[in-house]
DNA sequence: TGGCAACCGGGGCGAGCGTTCCGTATAGTA
DNA sequence: TACTATACGGAACGCTCGCCCCGGTTGCCA
């Protein structure tokens, strides 16, 4: 296909424009914001867009693929961290700030205008496996039920992404505690 | 403005069909389904549909606000429930469901390319009334948590309609008991 | 510095969708 | 049955958006 051949100095200063406008329009607007806004915003071309990104999906891709990278290495640094209940929550508690501050991105995990699965199973994959990771472990030490999957898990992300999307991030503090305390698991009946 | 002079018989007739269709053809697609669409599947052109909702929004309107009174009257009914609790959690898990089963119901709820609070004021009101009700009645027989207010319990029901949708409404058993746990009061810290 | 390949900009195309218009058909009435 | 207000269908319009193309420009190397 195509031999890699190194970009000339302009495409690749416009390139990397484009990519950091993409992130910043899809963060604060979501997925649909049309690409002759980006190019707009970038003081470049539509043409120039194509010529880097064949797509739009391509666009999304590198851009999201990028931000759920992002989120591994969190979950694999709080992996490292003592307490398995401070490590689980943490992670829970950033993934949905994370929703609240990149729409793109809660657009993207919650599976609306772009399809992670499809486009980057090993992503996908790494993200469920980092879950899984600080899941089992705050199971084991007994601070979060332990009926719950990695899957489950990331759908309650999905849904207080929702929330935070829906009512504004301020004030959603009682609701997020209601699913936090929701993962604890019963405390033993009153004897 | 217009003196409402009776339909004729035939368009009496299409007018029901419209609105029978955008039922059925909101809930399962949601409200992105365009008018011709809607108009085909009734057999009508799509000058007809227009003829009846000025704007494809009025045909919304016409819709949510009649499943908004389907959902008010669920409210009311249940809290004649004896049980405090019953009443709350029922219809707690009657909303969620009917988001599950409902798609453009809950896109709206969610202010998803439809604002009810602007197109009707009164319905929007009233549900939170029907909230409000069964939340304070719950809330005084302690079984559910007292920091919450009845426009965080309609942010919990539109997130737990978004997990409906992510994830199908199979096995989405423990998830929801995730976010009916965690209503609940803190029981009493160990003696 | 000259020449060529790589790259750029932005106008244009086609598809989808909300909305309107108008020639035609029909329900209701005398 | 004949007449008219009323309603119908669906072609057409304007707009948005993803994507392509071509005439002009510019970085790079000899």
């Amino acid at each position: 296909m195509s031999g890699d051949r190194p970009l000339r100095a302009d495409a690749r200063r416009n390139r990397e424009r484009v990519l950091a406008v993409a992130y910043e329009v899809f963060a604060a607007e979501g997925l649909s914001v049309p690409v002759d806004e980006i190019a707009r915003r970038a003081g470049v071309g539509a043409g120039t867009v194509y010529r880097h990104f064949p797509t739009k999906e391509a666009l999304y891709e590198a851009i999201v693929l990028d931000r759920v990278d992002r989120l591994v290495g969190r979950a694999r640094d709080l992996a490292a961290v003592a307490d398995p209940a401070e490590a689980f929550y943490g992670f829970f508690t950033f993934m949905t700030d994370e929703g609240a501050t990149d729409k793109g991105l809660a657009e993207a995990l919650a599976g609306a205008g772009f399809d992670i699965e499809t486009a980057a199973p090993g992503a996908e994959r790494a993200f469920m496996d980092a879950i899984a990771t600080l899941l089992a472990r705050a199971q084991a030490a007994g601070v979060v039920r332990a009926d719950l999957t990695a899957a489950d898990v990331k759908t309650l992300m999905v849904g207080c992404q929702a929330m935070q999307r829906y009512r504004g991030a301020a004030a959603l503090g009682p609701v997020l505690a209601v699913v936090r305390d929701g993962l604890r698991p019963d405390r033993p009946a009153e004897p």
